[in-house]
DNA sequence: CGTCGCCTTCACGCCCGCTTCACGGCCCCG
DNA sequence: CGGGGCCGTGAAGCGGGCGTGAAGGCGACG
């Protein structure tokens, strides 16, 4: 609802106090909530057990290294918060294995504070960008107009042009009641066609949308044209 | 494509005018673009407003003195121009808390502009290197911009500049559709090709970075445009 | 001057989506 | 009670979009 923009919640593993210190400081003076962890396993439970926007993460670790926890993290917690790797220049070949074990960023150190927080500003910004998309819902039937994707309970549906073109209309207007016209305007524009191919394209959309599914979502209604809602019993 | 090296372009924020005035010829003299402010007020304003390669701030300005401009800049504005300040020998503590309120360098008054020019440069390369290198990840295919190298599973894949520069932008827009219009305007600017070549190009980027390996990252809409994204299930 | 890599263009063929048409049910209205 | 219009349903045909692959040309580089 109220979207302030929060204080962004930042994991620090790294097992450098000195270091790490600097950092904390540096970071929570920029604004951002830090928590510190200064071995691989505390690092990893306390990622797992707690949200975090952004997790910093040294790849040498006593015990548990940088890239087995962020391999644990990727492939077992099945945590995507985005991560960027800090590693030292003569071990830098191991960027290579960082990016694919599933970070999304790497720093070399020595580096600048300034620079760290550039990096993750760009991380929580790139990860804003790409959850928060304009999405409509009716329902349980999800359009996301950023990737295109329809989902109803979570599975994919597949939509031919127009029928994505009609249901985005039908989901922008969502209670409300859309005409014909209006519907033919926004598809084909002002070279409307000679016969009602609109009804094989929403005989086609239901078919996706609603047949595979119990509750039917697209309603005709007699006359004035077609919505798009959950009404249960009304 | 174009990365023609671009004028760089300076504020400097200095109270003396016969001393900006030397400054200003002589950098506009070696092919910077410069901007000029002889107060605190109007270069904080111009910093927000325009977008500067570095910054030069004096630290003894009239009004809001040069370290509240940078503080300003840096918590306020939150804006992370490389800034240089200048400081006077008798005032050379301020240095301290100068590079703690956010300045990237310091240089004591008197010096030949010949240090400032040298000083400026380092700054807009190490500005630009950091810059430059980003990385972005999808699924389990890598780019990174500072290196260029894209690997898929830590392989490393050999791309042509098209390819590359389609890929960056579908990387960058990552899980959001691009369309084809917009595809072509990045590669070949507003001269666009007569017969559509990009359909060849996609085809020989899918080649690359999608035939070799199993999951398919790099999908066609119809009618719509291109995704690169990880769809596995969800 | 030769070779190589990359961009462009063209041609082919398939598959998918758009359109059209026909049929039947339902409701309203005469 | 009968007819007509609206609407869901489904099939069929056609065209175009798109994947695919190869050939030619051009510039870079040796």
């Amino acid at each position: 609802m109220n979207d302030e923009p929060r204080q962004p919640s930042i994991l620090l593993i790294e097992d450098h106090r000195d270091i790490a210190g600097a950092i904390v400081d540096f970071l929570e003076h920029r604004g951002f909530a830090v928590d510190y962890a200064a071995d691989g396993v505390t690092g990893l439970h306390l990622a797992v057990t707690n949200v975090y926007d952004v997790i910093v993460l040294d790849i040498m670790l006593p015990g548990l290294d940088g890239l087995a926890v962020c391999r644990k993290l990727r492939e077992e917690a099945r945590n995507d918060t985005p991560l960027l790797m800090l590693t030292a220049r003569d071990t830098l070949d191991d960027k290579i294995t960082g990016l694919g074990a599933g970070a999304d960023d790497y720093l070399v150190k020595p580096f600048e504070v300034r620079e760290l927080e550039a990096r993750i500003s760009t991380l929580l910004r790139r990860h804003r960008r790409a959850v928060a998309r304009e999405v409509y819902t009716v329902g349980n039937l999800v359009l996301d107009t950023g990737t295109l994707r329809v989902t109803r309970g979570g599975q994919v549906l597949s939509l031919t042009p127009i029928g994505l073109k009609l249901l985005t209309v039908l989901m922008r207007a969502s209670p409300r009641v859309v005409t014909r016209q209006q519907l033919e305007r926004e598809v084909w524009g002002d070279l409307l066609p000679d016969s009602d191919t609109l009804r094989s394209h929403l005989y086609s959309l239901r078919k996706a949308i609603d047949k595979p599914f119990g509750r039917t979502l697209l309603h005709t209604i007699a006359g004035a044209g077609y919505r798009l809602s959950d009404d249960d019993g009304r």
